[in-house]
DNA sequence: CCGCCTGAGGAAACCGGTTGACTGAAACTT
DNA sequence: AAGTTTCAGTCAACCGGTTTCCTCAGGCGG
């Protein structure tokens, strides 16, 4: 029978081609230290598929070949955010013959054991690290055990080796649309301080609102969470100092956080949109499914995972890494969650 | 400088505590074929902490001691059912000494990939498979190349290495709810066609729907996702046939196939609950987050992933494998999207 | 007093690849 | 014709663990 039951190593290929390890191996990894007739080549090659030969990934790794494995660490999987982002790691990855691996960093919680599972027992060759803030034990394992990595979405400054997007322009693409709509008053829901894109959206947001002469623009944070934009939305619709600062639209840092400011503003008994406009950050499927659905900006966060992918491997392979900004630029995604202020169109 | 520039070896702790690496290996993984003094036991754990010690994994499973790593097999990241899952079989895995690995299964679409990667590269030591379904690509791969592996959730009849939730029970508790609230034309959602959660759910709930003599219990086929939600619910609440089935309530095989009904039920200009009651399976927190917050039937998804983790490590151990069911009953979350027929509390 | 057993630990082969040094034959120089 | 290149590939060490089989020393029984 034709079968294999058990894995092909090196060896079988070698002895099915009649040539030693030594030439399959040069063969397989495309070498150019070695020179072969094309018609051997052709034999390896033949063999290698014939028998559906893959390396072992520890023995290549023992020799020193690395582990042609990555490992991408975000924050939070159930934010759809990071999915996106890890499927156009993945799908980079496996292009450049790398295969990317996914780890939960619960806010640093796990930062360390990923880290040791995944570095010091020699399972990557190099981590994308979405999951950066400041005083992050990542940063100190980083420095004690040095290992290819690029910080992407969440910048370290002064790393120089940062992948992101164009955060200020999503800001300035969604107060640019309100503003077209007729608002003067909008209110931004930022994330946690210290998480660099969401410090970027709202030193954007400001600079951007002082230029077109904005009556008010109030500034409340809160978690990337719903809860968060919940509290956060509160805040700018009824603050607490009693103050009225009566926003007309809510631009957030997320989609979740967007989610959280609708249920607000229905709970404190006011509209969508003909009361109060809504914007979010990130446009993936759900935003189409809310009621109304939600007006987004897209960001490019598929590319951002390619991108760091592609920043990585050059890193990997002795390029000199660099701070990155992933070209694609913010869209627009109109829906139904934003009108004129009073609802006009 | 007290640093180690560099990962520590075996030989390094060997040579620190003054004995030879056999010993060193024999004491870390508690092997009872050798004695040792406790002194020199102590001397080598002490030695192995202070260098911070972590054998490499490629080493360790070129040496057939496996890999200590798993692998899950998920259909979809973005359906947060299954990072709930997820993490529950890496809390779980990471008790047991276990790195759990996370893979998308887009369907079958990846599963060669994913399966030549983990497994014939000799990553993992065995597979949590959440993406099975009749003709999966994964069942041949698995019998060319026997590995360790568990069917969670989505089981395939037979294989008897199935671990399961009790399905069928959430439908009987969502029936019972919505018929104490006095609904007797109910609908469901199901899923697609031979993924064995749904079926079961559907047969339970049609089962059951007799046992109670409600006077309509139509059943709807649609996709997980937010549009099979939408679609599945207008062939319920307007069939195509012409024939009227005024079902009062809706009871869906998942959060976003619940979520498309809310949107379906507000596009026919009906309301909810006063016109039409949904309840979804699954309960994630945007469940809470939604106009109005929805009922569902809270699955024990972290369980899920811990027992599947269980009964594969067991597996792995050599013990004789078999279907599971996880003991923790389904139970009913009551939010706002339920309520009698009419809206009468 | 001698042989044997037991406790404590060591030596070395092996897992499956990679790599730099090396070799034998053919082709080319001079 | 002899020496030198070049071609085409081979040899063997090595990566970092694990495991099986040994060894050595001391204690014990006879």
């Amino acid at each position: 029978m034709p079968e294999q039951p058990v894995r092909a190593r090196l060896v079988d290929v070698a002895e099915m081609a009649k040539v030693s390890k030594a030439t399959v191996s040069k063969v397989l990894n495309g070498r150019q230290d070695l020179s072969v007739r094309p018609e051997t080549r052709q034999r390896v090659q033949e063999a290698a598929a014939a028998l559906g030969y893959r390396p072992h990934s520890g023995a290549r790794a023992l020799a020193g070949a690395g582990t042609h494995a990555l490992a991408l660490l975000v924050p939070a999987l159930d934010n759809p955010t990071y999915v996106t982002i890890a499927r156009g790691a993945y799908q980079r990855a496996r292009e450049l013959g790398y295969l990317s691996l996914l780890a939960e960093d619960f806010d640093g919680q796990e930062a360390d054991e990923s880290f040791n599972d995944l570095v010091q027992e020699g399972r990557v060759d190099g981590l994308l690290i979405a999951s950066a803030r400041p005083g992050h034990p990542l940063l100190d394992a980083l420095s004690r055990t040095p290992v290819p990595h690029v910080f992407l979405n969440r910048s370290v400054e002064g790393s120089g080796r940062n992948v992101t997007m164009d955060v200020a322009r999503s800001s300035i693409t969604a107060l640019d649309h309100l503003y077209g709509l007729g608002h003067r008053a909008v209110g931004h829901i930022a994330g946690p301080p210290g998480i660099t894109p969401s410090e970027h959206r709202k030193k954007a947001f400001l600079r951007h609102a002082g230029e077109l002469g904005l009556s008010a623009s109030p500034v409340a944070s809160g978690d990337f969470t719903e809860d968060g934009g919940v509290s956060a939305a509160l805040q700018l619709l009824r603050p607490a100092d009693g103050t009225r600062r009566p926003v007309t639209a809510i631009y957030t840092s997320s989609l979740a956080q967007a989610m959280g400011a609708m249920t607000a503003v229905r709970d404190l008994g006011l509209r969508i949109p003909e009361d109060v406009s809504v914007v979010g950050n990130d446009d993936l499927p759900v935003a189409g499914h809310l009621s109304p659905p939600l007006t987004t900006v897209a960001m490019p966060l598929y590319e951002l995972g390619t991108a760091a992918v592609e920043a990585l491997l050059a890193a990997i392979q002795g390029a000199p890494v660099g701070d990155v900004v992933v070209p694609t630029e913010p869209r627009l995604v109109l829906r139904g969650s934003t009108a004129g202020p009073g609802g006009t169109a």
